[in-house]
DNA sequence: AATGAATGAGGATTCATTCAT
DNA sequence: CATGAATGAATCCTCATTCAT
C-alpha cells in the first residue's frame, strides 16, 4: 500500500527534470510540471518553495549521478588513451541523459543562479584535475612531452567541450565515435615525446 | 530628408540584436525592444509581423556579417597555422558580438524554429569546408598526413566549438589566447607528416 | 504531566495575538501562526474551526484583560483628575499591547464581522459609562458644571480616541504624556464650575 | 464623439477610490477594480504600473481636494470659534468622502509605503499650523491664555482625531454636530483667559 | 492530539498581439 | 508611418481549508 509508490517529491523532480531538458528552464511552466506529474499546481508548491528551488534540486541530483559514472568509467581503464577515451565517452553518454546539467553549464543566462556558478566552478576544476592527472601520468611514463601542463590541460578540456556540444545538439551522431578516435589520435600524436623537435610554424 | 536617418526597420533590428544577445530571445520582450528603440510597441508590429520575424531577421543579418569577416581574415594569412589561428580568433571575436546566433545555434530548445535548423546546416557545412580546405592544402604541401579528411575536419571543427563556448561563457578569459596557441601546437604536431608511424595505443 | 505545559490552544492564541498585532489580521496567514507556534497548519485547524475563529478568540481574550486593567487603575485613584488621567494612561498602555482589538475596532473593513460590531457596542458603552461616572461624581462634588452629561461624556470619549490613535501610530511619542496633561487641564478648566457664565462665541 | 467620455485613467482612479474606501487597499483586488470599471485586468496595467501606483494616485488626488476645501472653509469664517468649528466640520465631511486618505493616514500597516509617510508628515504639520494660528490669534486678541502653544496645539489636534475617527466609523452619527459643539465649548472655556488662576487638581 | 499531503480559488503581473485613428 | 489603448492568455505564487492516518 505504500512501498510501491514513488515519493511525491521525487516524482515531481523526475518529471521536472524531463521537461526541463526538453524545453529549458525558462520555457517550462509550473503548470506543465503539475500537469505531467498529475499533481495540482499548489501541490508542487507544497513540496518546493518555487521554480528555482525545483531547478536547483534537479541539477543537484543529476550532478551526483554524473560524477559517479565518470569516476567508475575511468577506473575501469588501464592505458592512457583508454582512460581518456572512456572519460570522454562516458561523460557524453551521461550528459545525453542529464541534459539539465548540460544546459545549466552551458546556457549563459543561467549565470545569475548563484548555485550554478558554484557548480560550474567545481565541475571545471574536476575536469581539469582529471586531465592533468592523465597528462602527468603520461609524462612520468615517458610517453608525453608537455611544457605547460596547466595550459595544456585547459586546452584539452576546452576542446572536449566541443564534443559534448555536438552530442547534445545531436549533430553528426553516427560518426561521433570515429571522430573522437581521430581526435584522440591527433591529440596523442601531438603530445608524443619522439616528436617535439623538428616542428616550426609552417 | 531621408539619408541622414537610419531606416526605422534597421534601427529596430539593431536594438533587438543588442538586447537579444544580452538577455536571450526568450527573455526579451517586445516592450523592451520598443522602449530601447524609442518606438511604440505598435510601431514594431508595423514593421514586423511578430517576435519570431524579428528574431529571424536579426539572425539572417548577422550570419552574413560573420561569414564575411571570416572569409576576409583567412585570405589575409599565408601559413597553414596562420590561417587556422586567424580563423579561430576571428570566429570567436565575431561570435562575441553576434552572440545571438551563437545562442540560437546553441540553445537546444530553439530547435523547433525551422529556419534555425536550416541555418545550422549551412553554417556547419561552411565550417567543415573551411577546415577541409586548410587540411587539403597542408596535405598537398606535404606538411600534413591525414587518412580520413572528412572525419579529421569534423574532429577539428567540433573541438573548436569548445573554444567558442568558453569564450561566450567568459571562462578562462585571461589565458584563452595562450590556450589556443597550445591547442594549435598539439594539433599541428598531431597532423605532422614526419611522425605518424611509431604511435600505438599506449 | 500536564501542568508544566501551556495548553496548546492557549499557545496558539498567544502567538496569533502577537502576530495579528504586528501585521494585522488580513496580512497574517495561518501558515505564519503555525510556524511561529511550532505547530503544523493542520494542528491549528484541529483547535480552531478557521481563521475567523482564531481572531475571535484572540479578541475576546484581550478585551477581558483590557477591562480588568482599566477597572483596577481607576479604583487606585482618588481625585477626579487622577481618575481620568489614570484611565487614559492605562487604556493607552494596554492598547499598545492589545493592538489587536485596536485594529479590530479601527479597521473599517472588518465591519462585517458581526461579533466585532457587538464588541464595539459594549466597549463604547463601557467607556461612556466610565466617563459619565467621573463627570457625575465631579458634579456631585460641586467641581464640574455640565448641562448635557451624555453628550459631554461622548465628546470626551471621542476626543480621547485621538490620543489612542496617536499612540498606536507612534507619532509624537516623546511629548505624549505632557500633551495629555495639557489636554486634561483644558478639559478641567472647561468644565470648571466657577466659569461657565461669561463665555460667548468670540 | 470624444468629449463625452471620461478619460480611462480617471475612470479607473474613481472606481479604485470607491472600492478602496469600501474594502481597504489590501482586500481590494485588481480584478475587482477591472470588473467595476468595465476594463480588462491588463487594461488596468496598461495605465498603472501596479496596485501600489493606483493607490498612490488615488491618495494624491484626494489629498489635494481635501486641502482645498479646508482652506476655503476657514477663510469663510470670522470668529475664532467659527473658524475652529468650520475647520473641524469641513475636515470631517471631506474625510467621509475621501475615506482612502483617511485609511492611508490611519492604518498602521500602511506605514511601509514611503509616500504615505511623507504625506502624513506634511498633513500633520498643516494641521498643527492651522490650530497654532487660531491659538495665536486668540492670544493676541486677549481671548485665550496659553502657556505652551505647541503642546496645546498638539493636544487639540490629537483630540480632533478622535472625532474624525468616530465619523469614519459612523458611530454616533446623529449627535455628532452637537457633540462637537459641546467639545468646542469645553475647549474654549478651558482656554479662556478669565479663568486660568483658581484651578487646582481637584 | 497531531500532522503531512494535497488542492481550489484567487491574485498580481507580464506579454504578444490587435485595432482604430 | 506611427501609435495609444486595450486585451486574452499565461504564469508565478499564496492561502485557507480538507482529509487520511
Amino acid at each position: 500500500m505504500k512501498n510501491s509508490k514513488i515519493n511525491a517529491k521525487d516524482l515531481i523532480l523526475n518529471v521536472a527534470s524531463e521537461i526541463f531538458s526538453r524545453f529549458g528552464v525558462f520555457k517550462t511552466s509550473i503548470d506543465q510540471i503539475a500537469r505531467e506529474s498529475h499533481k495540482s499546481k499548489s501541490s508542487i508548491y507544497y513540496h518546493f518553495k518555487n521554480k528555482d528551488e525545483i531547478f536547483k534540486s534537479v541539477v543537484e541530483k543529476e550532478i551526483e549521478q554524473l560524477e559517479d559514472e565518470i569516476r567508475k568509467s575511468i577506473n575501469n581503464q588501464d592505458t592512457m588513451k583508454g582512460k581518456l577515451k572512456s572519460y570522454i565517452i562516458t561523460r557524453m553518454k551521461s550528459l545525453r541523459e542529464l541534459e539539465n546539467i548540460y544546459a545549466a553549464l552551458t546556457e549563459d543566462y543561467l549565470t545569475h543562479y548563484d548555485f550554478i556558478k558554484h557548480i560550474r566552478k567545481i565541475y571545471y576544476k574536476n575536469e581539469l584535475e582529471i586531465i592533468r592527472n592523465i597528462l602527468e601520468t603520461g609524462i612520468k611514463k615517458g610517453i608525453f612531452i608537455v611544457t605547460d601542463i596547466d595550459s595544456t590541460a585547459l586546452a584539452i578540456v576546452i576542446a572536449l567541450k566541443g564534443f559534448e556540444h555536438s552530442l547534445v545538439l545531436r549533430n553528426y551522431t553516427t560518426k561521433l565515435e570515429t571522430t573522437i578516435d581521430i581526435f584522440l589520435d591527433i591529440l596523442f600524436n601531438g603530445l608524443n615525446k619522439k616528436l617535439k623537435e623538428n616542428i616550426s610554424s609552417q
